[in-house]
DNA sequence: CTGAAAGCGCTTACAG
DNA sequence: CTGAAAGCGCTTACAG
């Protein structure tokens, strides 16, 4: 009876169902139609039932908003990451974005898994890099969510405050505020433990730093640690205006290709901002005829899964990606429920894999894939 | 005065601002402050003037849900993608799928970007694969949301259909069903392209189709379309339960290396059903001695960013990756807008890019970077 | 141009 | 255990 007329225009299907046409054809009130889809304890089982039948019949679903408005809870939370200029064309100008980005949809992925497990889910949106206010952007956005969760260098830190005041906030890879949580991996310790390797262990006597992009508090302290253990070494290090990779494996490339055409001495080692950029850097040292590690050392940063897959498979250092995504949503699922932080920062362990691009070992035997070496 | 009790205690400040605040402080009505925010042009300049001073003032966002339960339009889409087993853990185990995903992410990447354009946001969910009703989820995602695009793998197409009669559907890399259109890059043509190319340019006299997942429409097409070409040339496919690669480099490298150990004989050209299996594969025979494409030809499939920056260059198939996702959004915004699709399924061409792992040259010059040959 | 009021579709005290 | 009713915070005819 009460399918006859909805079947005919697709989605177009006349008034959508709500909690009333349940309440109606199961002959009970809405009250009992939300309390048994609530998973209310109260209701008997005939009603329960009953109810269940109508919803089944009609298919109907609750009407987010609605829940949303009056529950006061609407189950999402928000996370907004940085985008350089994204045009949507297929210029190979901007390519250097999409590879740049696979750290933060490996992030995502873990705040989403993490999300899903406790019903919510993310409202995903990004920020240009020159967008002039986004704080417009982000208030409608949080205006949607219950919390929001943002990547580095999408807002200063008196913005996150001003957010944070109205919302939970809990910032990635960036840096706490009186009123914000900042999680991270603890890069000054895994580019310690790399660049004593590298200076250590191999005794190289000389090291580059290929940054990433400039703002990056991550970039911004492995450069100062690399640097603070180059120096007691007595090496020098390479780093500048000049060895500005943006975190890609394009802009790598670039790096090294400039440097070589403009006949510069290359370092012993290079330690690159992340492992797409130790891509592009081997590929164009590789190019030039020169051979890693052999030639020149590189290494990345945060063992994305192909670092392993490439030859020679990348000496990096490997961030917990997912578990620093999760814990950013477990943080913020808190705080939505109302419980304070206890600490502005959580910083989480990372680990050096050395593999073959450090000079460590001229490749790993082909039948083990976990022969890593983690000291 | 309406800002001393709040400062206090970060964002637990009391009850959130409203509209209702905004008019008081204005001295206007809720629904003069209603209209200023939504950019009517009604307002007189004053009015205009005292609403966004008081909006200022009092940092006012507006609800969401309330906007979205009385204007009828969420401003958001859900996007739905596959997972397979995702725990969360650094177990190299679960590596496959994080590098699977690099094709899902830009494809989401393009929808965003599209979606920002329009003022909506992408709500994001993923399904597990072995999600017994994955339906419940989604539905669940379709009452926070204005219309639903779907990746492939993740309904099948009676769920699709019963989703798609509720709210737009659009899906992606997937199959047309009577009630939502499907968006697909041409892979029959360009694995047609390919193999036209490896068997009669190259001359290659026997091939093996390393696969994705095998309830992949993608992969099926790929497949089909190159046993087609290898019948023309009279060549034979090596395929089937020993070539599953599930589109990871892990799986790829896996596959030649249980060959290799088995003593199977390589075919002389491997087309892999995407680029991360070919990054695998290529690491795998490489490291069993074998030179790529000298003793084995390899080639991939998306032109993903890190095809051009591995040695040797991935001769692949370009897909309009972000282009493809883009389109799916903006399908879906006209289905929301109540437009009624033209048709079912839109086919978006591909283009093959010749470049080094197909036998094709030595290295491209290091100078240009877009030397690729597309013809 | 502006305001009072109805209504969007739910949840949840409050009675019974 | 169940229902009538209020209320969540907006938008938008409807009058004026």
């Amino acid at each position: 009876m009460q399918e006859g007329d909805e079947a005919q225009r697709g989605h177009k299907s006349g008034p959508p169902m709500t909690i009333y046409d349940v309440a109606r054809t199961a002959g009970v009130s809405i009250a009992s139609v939300s309390r048994v889809l609530n998973g209310h304890s109260s209701p008997r089982q005939e009603t329960r039932e009953r109810v269940m039948r109508a919803v089944e019949e009609l298919g109907f679903v609750p009407d987010g908003a609605a829940r949303a408005l009056s529950s006061r809870l609407k189950e999402v939370v928000a996370v907004v990451f940085r985008r350089t200029r994204f045009e949507l064309s297929t210029d190979p100008e901007f390519e250097d974005e999409a590879d740049s980005l696979v750290f933060v949809d490996v992030l995502n992925r873990g705040i989403e898994v993490a999300a899903q497990n406790q019903g919510f889910d993310l409202l995903l949106s990004s920020v240009e890099v020159n967008e002039h206010a986004p704080g417009g952007k982000i208030s409608k956005l949080a205006g949607k969510s219950d919390g929001v969760i943002l990547h580095d260098r999408v807002l200063n830190p008196s913005g996150v405050v001003r957010l944070a005041e109205r919302l939970p906030v809990v910032t990635l890879a960036s840096t706490p505020t009186r009123a914000s949580v900042n999680i991270v991996g603890d890069n000054a310790e895994g580019m310690r433990e790399l660049a004593h390797h590298l200076l250590g262990t191999h005794g190289y006597r000389s090291i580059g730093y290929l940054s990433g992009h400039s703002d990056s508090p991550d970039n911004l302290t492995r450069e100062k640690a690399l640097r603070a253990v180059a120096a007691e070494y007595g090496v020098p290090v390479s780093a500048g205006p000049r060895w500005t990779g943006e975190y890609s494996a394009a802009g790598g490339a670039r790096v090294i290709r400039r440097l070589i055409s403009d006949g510069v001495q290359l370092p012993q080692a290079i330690c690159c901002a992340n492992d797409q950029t130790a891509l592009g850097v081997v590929y164009e040292l590789r190019h030039h005829g020169l051979k890693v590690p052999d030639d020149v050392a590189v290494t990345g940063f945060d063992d994305v899964s192909i670092a392993r897959h490439v030859s020679p498979a990348l000496t990096t250092v490997r961030q917990p990606i997912e578990r620093l995504g999760a814990l950013a949503f477990e943080t913020l699922h808190d705080m939505i429920n109302g419980a304070r932080p206890a600490e502005r920062q959580i910083v989480l362990p990372v680990q050096v894999v050395y593999r073959s691009s450090c000079g460590c070992r001229p490749e790993p035997a082909p039948s083990s894939r976990r022969d890593e070496t983690m000291r």
